[in-house]
DNA sequence: CGATGTCATGACATCGGTGTCATACATGAT
DNA sequence: ATCATGTATGACACCGATGTCATGACATCG
């Protein structure tokens, strides 16, 4: 492997003109400069960035741990959409000049430390922490030495993170329904002791009030538990419940509970969407987009929300932070409407209650 | 930062005494050896992996480029399997003391200069090659100067890769099938260039003939087109076409398209899986488990496969390659078997026909 | 008892860049 | 002519590990 020195040999000139030459951090000759770069090239040079950053002292490498977080070792599908999140962080990050090192503890707790030592000796100078699932953390002591954003989750001592915005998105969906005809909403909810659920219900019943509806509380029940094993044993009698109280309409938390309502609502013989119509949470198009017919689901935007980690962590490491900026960021992003929503002829009673909206 | 000579001066001794202790490459005095390892500990001393690599010119990286092959820019959903081969090449990495450095061009083929330089630049000892589905490929000229696995692909210079075994997955699928009584399985296949095709129907045709059963023809269509946008436009007359030739259980080339079919085929009104069973690849288990009824699919291994390529790639780096192993992997694994398949009585004729099988 | 070997340790150079400082020359202002 | 300024370049040290070699203290052996 060619270093600096056969450069600068070849090109007659001393090594710390050829760094010169790299860097643009002085002066160089027009002439000199492409003797430089023809040797460069000619010797396929590739400078070590080990060699720099000893001398400079900076690495430029971010650290983002994933699946970290798991109590379950086997966390499944839910790790999916951090691919997502390292596409949108990377993108933002390889801009910067910088790399990102990227350490999946593949749901075992055990292996976090090792990972964080790997970081250390690399030396990032920032990192991204990144949660499976909307919730709140603790974070080991041994994070608390450099600049870190939480994505997906947040902790009780205000460090800087990114959150979907689940109470716009879930108000921005139901917000939708009502616009397009839908009265009495049915909303299948996550695990109660979850973030995204007080948060979405909140969405939901916001836009309630906002178009001066009542929420009926039967339309409203628990879809899902806790353990994995059990996640949807409760969803068989929450839709029968809900569907006594008459919905036009089933939300439900996520695309993955839309999809197992798509078939018990057909079981039951009901059409979808002529006589009902469903809705989700997460816009997992390798869901969405295929069910039939094509699932309406707010998008939980992991894409936008690494990008925008990303942008905060640099900002964070560069110190160009603006002080008013708040330390917890929220995501938002659009409903994508599909066809398993109905719109329906409002009559004139929902007319008036909608002419309130304005 | 602290650094080895820091804790030399803490411990009393000389730092190549405390590399020796760290590395164990030469007896240490157990006293001494203490003593280093307490003033490690109180002075939260990490080494530096900079200063390592450029004095042993060893950087201990593993590179893995993804998503790196698209031709399309919008790739969606096809990286997701991703995380699984990162997973499972992070553990056999980690395993050897290595760390993995890994670059997702986010299907944007232009990045991909940029991230093989960083690669040079980290001085990365080997490197994965990953597709984003079962391909051909042609290995950049600047990839060629260093150990590499390519998984998910192959090229054609031979060069070593790790398979998903998908001629065996479909042939165990179907064999599993006629072993539950079907005789008349129809098969929706992947675009008819892919790779994947070919072997699939390989092994679809393979346990026809296994069991000395008779394919009929009109019972294998293409189920999907290339480009995305139009993927499924062919499915509904490729459906109704399969369902002229009376099948027992349609097979279905990957997940996606399988839950089409249980849009398409309850809008007919037949039951699955009384009427119809239906069977997938890929058991995308976001997908798979969540159908109703669950569907069972064979798997397309990407846990394995990640951890397989690591571990050829690390024999490549070590040069114990065992001089008689193939250069082209192939990854098995099972079938999962769910509610989507009913099996069906054998009558006399199908008895006589399945004792050939022994 | 001297030769040899093992244990335990340190001195010193080195890996490949870059920061600091010095130097040389050309240009323009005083 | 003198000095300041800017351009262009090189010498040299240094970042933090580790490989090489040397040294001293003991133990073992013939």
């Amino acid at each position: 492997m060619a270093t600096i020195y056969d450069v600068a040999k070849a090109a007659g000139v001393s090594p710390k003109t050829v760094s010169r030459v790299m860097n643009g951090d002085a002066p160089v000759n027009q002439v000199t400069r492409e003797a430089v770069e023809q040797a460069m090239l000619a010797l396929n040079y590739v400078p070590s960035s080990a060699a720099r950053t000893m001398r400079s002292q900076r690495s430029g490498l971010i650290g983002m741990i994933t699946g970290a977080i798991s109590t379950t070792h086997q966390f499944e599908d839910a790790g999916l959409p951090e691919i997502y999140l390292v596409q949108g962080a990377q993108r933002v990050i390889d801009q910067s000049n910088r790399t990102l090192l990227i350490a999946d503890s593949g749901g075992q707790a055990e292996r976090i430390p090792t990972l964080l030592q790997t970081f250390r000796e690399h030396r990032v100078e920032g990192v991204l922490y990144v949660a499976e699932y909307h919730r709140e953390v603790t974070l080991p002591a041994s994070l608390r030495d450099r600049p870190i954003v939480l994505v997906n989750c947040f902790d009780a001592e205000d460090t800087p993170c990114v959150l979907p915005d689940d109470e716009g998105g879930q108000f921005a969906l139901v917000e939708g329904l009502i616009r397009r005809g839908h009265q009495r909403i049915a909303y299948l909810t996550l695990p109660e002791h979850q973030v995204a659920c007080g948060l979405r219900v909140s969405g939901y019943r916001r836009a309630h009030a906002h178009n001066g509806i009542d929420v009926d509380e039967q339309l409203v029940q628990v879809g899902a538990l806790p353990s994995s094993t059990h996640e949807y044993d409760l969803l068989w009698d929450a839709l029968d419940r809900v569907l006594k109280a008459e919905p036009t309409v089933i939300c439900c938390a996520n695309d993955k509970m839309a999809m197992r309502v798509y078939g018990l609502l057909r079981e039951r013989g009901i059409a979808i969407p002529q006589q009902m119509s469903v809705a989700g949470y997460d816009d997992y198009r390798m869901i969405a987009e295929h069910l039939h017919p094509g699932l309406t689901s707010a998008e939980l935007p992991y894409g936008a929300m690494g990008a925008r980690a990303a942008d905060k962590l640099l900002r964070l490491m560069s110190g160009t932070t603006k002080t008013n900026e708040p330390s917890r960021e929220l995501v938002s992003a659009p409903v994508a409407w599909r066809e398993s929503v109905q719109s329906r002829d409002l009559n004139v009673t929902q007319l008036n209650s909608r002419r309130r909206e304005t």
